[in-house]
DNA sequence: ATTTTTATTGATTGACGAGTCAATAAAAAA
DNA sequence: TTTTTTATTGACTCGTCAATCAATAAAAAT
């Protein structure tokens, strides 16, 4: 009974399953079976579509950081001043789309996927080479070290990213964690 | 030829292997055939004297976690005011020891382990409890906010980790990087 | 109407790897 | 000197899992 143009609905399924099954093992170690149960078919069909089990994880992968660039695209376009669009930045990172805890711990597995696949790698640099030159960008005004300064803010998001991966209590909100610590930093104008 | 008291000697070099392992294939996803190898014997021994692969894997966090203690201790024993604990604790972090990319990816593996060991966890708490109570120690006399500043500097710590464990472009100094981010909210007694 | 294309799965293959075990050997204790 | 304890390994078992394949079925194209 198959209907046409399952293709997309079921990598769509994949995708999802795939995440969720990452944040519920806690690691990639989750099997091709078990992400295409959740997503309610036959391993054969994952791999139909897939090819390998490598593909799913990018996948999985390329929706986590095209939903983060969707977030970080809707707040800067209503961002008007320098300052603005700093907020807009940190905010976006710690989005509900992007903070939720599966997100969160497939994100921090795919980082550490990166060490090992050049395609998971070569996907991290182009999202960190877009963050890195977005702070830049609304830090130029502001400081006279932009670099300087994305790379600590850039830090701390990984950092207090992975905070929350972990379920530590976060003590404070981390976007304010963030903005506090950078303030000083910045021109007063 | 079995010469007596030969397990330590075993531990220690599984304990160092696993590392190596980890760090050279960028992931928990090494056997223990590998690590046996490399430590010079058979993968049943690893077996005889740990028990399991978890127990490898908990030992060289063990390891690393200790190394670090012994960075941390030896620089704050020298350190006498505030401000030299403060930085003390940094650059403890980031000592050649703690910073050798072998054993920045083993312990970016046992963050995302401890995802799904509790035993791993556990270690981690430890860790993290250590280093927070450490550096709301240090900051208490230079801080209104201690706790804040202590959480801040933290993930600042981990965020670096991270890049440095992708091979990220360093641009300055991590240590640097941090305590200029920290400087302005230190009083300036 | 038959052929092709798309969707789908159960069953199978093949590899790999954790953990076990029996067997061997040498030191130490009895 | 016999026995026990410690060290050590090669061979084996058992499970798991990625990937393949043959088979089935329905839609679309011819």
């Amino acid at each position: 009974m198959p209907k046409l143009g399952m293709e997309p609905i079921r990598r769509k399924a994949l995708v999802t399953a795939a995440i969720a099954e990452i944040g519920a093992a806690g690691s990639l170690d989750v099997t091709v079976s078990a992400i295409s149960k959740r997503a309610g078919m036959s391993s054969a069909l994952a791999h139909h579509y897939f090819g390998n089990k490598d593909q799913i994880f990018l996948a999985a992968m390329r929706h986590i950081l095209a939903g983060f660039a969707v977030e970080v695209h809707s707040r800067l376009s209503v961002a008007t001043t320098a300052r603005d669009r700093l907020s807009a930045l940190v905010e976006a990172s710690f989005a509900r789309s992007c903070f939720d805890p599966e997100v969160i711990s497939a994100w921090l597995n795919f980082y550490v996927k990166a060490h090992s696949s050049a395609d998971a790698m070569r996907l991290l640099r182009v999202y960190q080479r877009r963050l890195r030159s977005n702070l830049i960008c609304a830090l130029r005004p502001l400081s006279q070290h932009p670099e300087a300064l994305a790379d600590g803010i850039a830090a701390m998001i990984d950092g207090l990213y992975i905070r929350a991966a972990l379920g530590a209590p976060i003590s404070q909100d981390p976007v304010a964690t963030i903005l506090a610590f950078t303030a000083p930093h910045l021109k007063d104008t």
